[in-house]
DNA sequence: TAGGCCATCTGGTCCT
DNA sequence: AGGACCAGATGGCCTA
């Protein structure tokens, strides 16, 4: 009985450290997500969320700079979180002037319908719109 | 006060 | 056998 029980401390302290471990990786996944206000703090969900989402945005901004070549206007990918995260939820803004502004991204969804549900606008955090802005240099590699 | 989020404990399962 | 991983249960804290 006494084994048994050092065995489940045991077993208990590892399984503490092993969400530690993760709650770090969650937090470093943290700090390479743009939020607004900065000092916001995503929740486990919403970080894995946003993140799907947001690597989503930069594969996307790669796309289109491929299909803009040659234009030099500087490309935003912007989330409208006041509505669901549907394709019509994402736009590509540049300025008016340019011919920049007529492409429309892919959207991130996917086959599955919980693919649809990545960003919940119920959040408590983010409740505008959260752009996603690359820098030129970036955007037409 | 209800609901959401989180940390921790626990037992089960799988792998080495 | 022992460790890693997972999911359910539980209780604490916080906010609307």
């Amino acid at each position: 009985m006494k084994i048994k029980k050092s065995r489940r401390l045991k077993a208990n302290n590892r399984e503490r450290n092993r969400m530690h471990h993760l709650n770090s990786a969650l937090d470093a996944l943290r700090e390479v997500l743009p939020t607004f206000p900065e000092d916001a703090k995503l929740t486990k969900i919403e970080t894995l969320r946003f993140a799907h989402n947001y690597i989503w945005a930069l594969s996307e901004t790669l796309r289109l700079a491929d299909q803009l070549h040659g234009c030099t206007e500087p490309a935003m990918l912007i989330q409208d979180s006041s509505s669901p995260s549907t394709s019509s939820s994402w736009s590509y803004s540049s300025s008016p002037s340019s011919s920049c502004g007529s492409l429309s991204p892919a959207s991130p969804a996917t086959s599955t319908s919980d693919i649809l549900d990545y960003w919940q606008p119920a959040d408590r955090h983010l409740s505008q719109q959260h752009h996603l802005l690359l820098p030129a240099s970036m955007t037409f590699l």
